[in-house]
RNA sequence: GCCGAAGUAGCUCAGUUGGUUAGAGCACGCGCUUCAUAAGCGCGUUGUCCCCGGUUCAAGUCCGGGCUUCGGCACCA
């Protein structure tokens, strides 16, 4: 009945084929969150279905561990920084597995394999005359202990000498320079005046591979057209800028072995993470690192967030040309998570940490809503957990798992039938659909593939339904018609499980056991399954629970306020303090941890900020600006300022005019794009929407200084 | 302003190389069924396929122009 196709066509497609694939690391600074989970799952499902199709695949991944906030963090918390990489591994690995993601190998950044790798590509580049050394004359800030970085560095400039420019170029009169030549230069960090420190700085001369980057990126197949679009506009386009790829100490990652005292930057080394974990993997296996990483027949796959499309589509290409190793086939980015339409928000409760779901619903039920919301292309992805639970509850228990609990109990007894009954072609159709949605999952359209299996799952249903099993279950005559019915469409539902097993292993494990065949290959969409007992039936899946979507955004929630209250150090309200707060605040730790205080400034240093209670007499958009306003302020009498504002996005202008506001009203005259501005509004918030200007209790007069 | 993507039923989206009365799921209404996890099946309602113009025997689909939305960049001290 299926010669129509050879046996094992689908599930021996991609036989021979060496397939390697990464996810992008995740870093050692926090908890894997259900945005990063976009990626990991993605990146699960593709591997699981090229297995499925015959392909060999490794699938390897490692935690991203140096840098700055690394060390910083572990300073706060009182450890080693190897301390802190090992707990959060072990918690990083802890989360994966319980999403049912299946590493091959999980390693390090931190690993002396990957400094072996490091020094070889370096060794490499060096050979190759792609280094230059410059001995940079930096500023070093004193007060804080490091070097800045241009944009940590104000001051007058060297050309024009307007005030107030940053160290690398001037708002005014166009120029760059270098930071160093900055007159009364001002650390942003500590305010203090930054030392002339001499500091040598290893760069990658990139530019000498733009034309074979060009090739490389604009190549069919490589990048999703859109990326490699972006790229062609925006850097292949104009003369590549020399990377710098090393830190001065402290740092913590590896010392550049030829250069003492200077460190690869983490994104120097994060990359090359991938090839010692899988030189890693091949040491415990027992297989060759270069028949996977030195082979022309090994495809090597990376997914990656779209935040960090030209390190790993300019650089780390690079990088590989240059020591000589082949390069990725393909690089595939996807979008960022919302969920509920907005920014991830620990105060709404959307902040989900991966272990906090996993208290509460199961692991399945994301995997599946991502899949059928994955397309091939960058877009951002949206989580909405009320069609989360409609989706669940409708596809896969409604539509999937229904077509086996409607009918594996009346078969209990007899076992499927010898051979295969008439179907009217559903079963050949639905095998032959496999074609189609292999092709979805190679190009991970996995909307795409969700689409066409739950088209299947429609027509079994319809299948049943016009048999009416449940009929023929009485009468003792129809035994056998039972019997075939019943073979039907756990036979249909075994191809839609065997096209749902790299989204959803465990059903594809339940179901395994419940009739017995094997769903390793997608093969087993194509012989059906005959003869063979039925295992006592039980519920393959729960539905998704509304209340424990909610339990789940309530713990995010708490778990802010927590994270909150230990961050300031709250214990037991003292019996003594006299206003008690009757209605608890809800006031997380995500605003101050996201920017911790400035260091601690004099009275004198305060002095010098004028601040002033100001109204707002008129205020029009700039229309050819995205987030300005035009604001004219009264001081009070005659003395009115005008002061570009960046907060269209939260405050329409007649909602201004009038009202009272703080601005600072010494600051030196800013010359933008849009005109000058004199002074700025002192407002709070992460922006967009969330900008909320300060306004003094009524009662305050235009012109009073705020002391 | 620049670059990119998108605008199709109340909602989420599908519509392959232009080809018959534009589809699915959810929601809604009516009916059937009762095997199944308040699951299933049938029938039905809802559309200026963003707008204008062009090419064509034929345009949701191709071309030109415009509008809107969302990303990214610039601008935000």
């Amino acid at each position: 009945m299926t010669d129509t196709l050879t046996a094992s066509s689908l599930g021996s497609f991609a036989r021979g084929r060496r397939v390697l694939v990464t996810s992008a690391l995740p870093y050692a600074n926090g908890h894997i969150h259900l945005g990063h989970l976009v990626e990991y799952i993605q990146t699960d499902i593709w591997v699981r279905f090229q297995r499925m199709r015959g392909a060999r695949v490794l699938y390897v991944c490692a935690d991203d561990t140096h840098g700055t906030s690394i060390m910083i963090r572990a300073r706060q918390e009182g450890r080693s920084e190897q301390e802190l990489i090992a707990a959060m591994s072990a918690a990083h690995q802890r989360d994966f597995t319980g999403f049912q993601i299946a590493f091959d190998h999980y390693g390090s950044t931190n690993s002396e394999r990957n400094r072996e790798y490091c020094a070889q590509i370096w060794g490499a580049l060096r050979s190759a005359d792609f280094v230059v050394e410059r001995e940079v004359t930096q500023l070093f800030d004193p007060t804080a202990g490091v070097f800045l970085a241009d944009r940590f560095v104000k001051g007058r400039c060297p050309r024009c000498d307007t005030p107030d420019q940053y160290g690398d170029s001037c708002d005014h009169c166009g120029s760059t320079y270098s930071p160093t030549e900055l007159k009364d230069p001002v650390s942003t960090l500590s305010g203090a005046r930054p030392e002339l420190k001499s500091a040598h700085h290893l760069f990658v001369k990139i530019e000498k591979l733009r034309g074979f980057l060009t090739e490389w990126t604009q190549e069919p197949g490589r990048l999703q057209p859109e990326i490699a679009n972006y790229l062609k506009g925006h850097f292949l386009a104009d003369e590549l800028r020399d990377w710098d790829v090393s830190r001065p100490a402290p740092y913590f990652g590896f010392e550049i072995p030829d250069s003492p005292g200077n460190y690869w930057y983490v994104w120097f080394d994060a990359p090359i993470g991938y090839l010692a974990a899988t030189s890693e993997w091949c040491d415990a296996n027992g297989e060759a690192f270069d028949a996977w990483w030195r082979s022309t027949d090994t495809e090597i796959y990376h997914f990656i967030g779209k935040d960090i499309v030209y390190f790993h589509t300019l650089f780390w290409p690079a990088m590989l040309h240059v020591a000589g190793f082949p390069l990725p086939k393909r690089v595939q980015a996807h979008g960022f998570l919302t969920v509920n339409g907005e920014k991830m928000s620990k105060s709404k409760g959307t902040f989900v940490l991966a272990s906090t779901y996993l208290e509460h619903l199961d692991p399945a039920h994301l995997r599946y809503f991502y899949a059928s919301k994955l397309g091939p292309k960058v877009d951002d992805l949206d989580l909405n957990l009320e069609e989360l639970a409609v989706k669940v509850n409708a596809d896969l228990v409604g539509k999937v798992v229904n077509l086996a609990s409607r009918t594996a109990r009346f078969v209990k007894e007899s076992g499927l039938s010898q051979e295969y009954p008439e179907d009217g072609g559903l079963f050949r159709e639905a095998a032959a659909s496999g074609i189609a949605i292999a092709e979805a999952y190679e190009a991970c359209d996995f909307a795409r593939a969700m689409r066409l299996i739950m088209g299947l799952a429609d027509r079994a249903n319809e299948y049943i339904d016009r048999e009416e099993p449940w009929k023929l279950k009485k009468q003792p005559s129809s035994a056998a018609a039972l019997r075939d019915v019943c073979t039907v469409a756990l036979n249909l539902y075994w191809q839609l499980v065997t096209y749902l097993a790299p989204v959803l292993p465990k059903l594809a494990e339940q179901s395994e056991k419940l009739l017995g065949g094997s769903l390793a290959s997608f093969a087993a969409a194509e012989q059906p399954l005959l003869g063979t007992p039925v295992a006592e039936f039980e519920h393959l899946m729960q539905r998704v629970d509304s209340k424990k979507v909610e339990a789940v955004m309530a713990a995010t929630r708490d778990a802010a306020t927590d994270a909150a209250a230990s961050a300031v150090g709250v214990s037991a309200p003292s019996p003594t303090s006299a206003p008690v707060l009757n209605q608890p605040f809800e006031d997380d730790g995500e605003a101050l941890a996201g920017e911790p205080l400035a260091p601690e400034c004099s009275f004198d240093d305060f002095a010098k900020i004028d601040l002033r209670v100001a109204r707002v007499l008129t205020a029009v958009v700039i229309p050819e600006a995205n987030k300005l306003l035009r604001l004219t302020v009264s001081l009070g009498g005659e003395a009115t300022r005008e002061i570009i504002a960046g907060i269209k996005s939260a405050y329409a202008p007649e909602a201004l005019v009038g009202r009272l506001v703080v601005v600072v009203a010494n600051l030196a005259p800013r010359k933008m794009k849009f005109g000058v501005s004199q002074g700025m509004v002192i407002a709070a918030g992460p922006g967009a929407a969330e900008i909320y200007i300060l306004a003094p209790d009524s009662g305050a007069k235009p012109g009073q200084r705020v002391h």
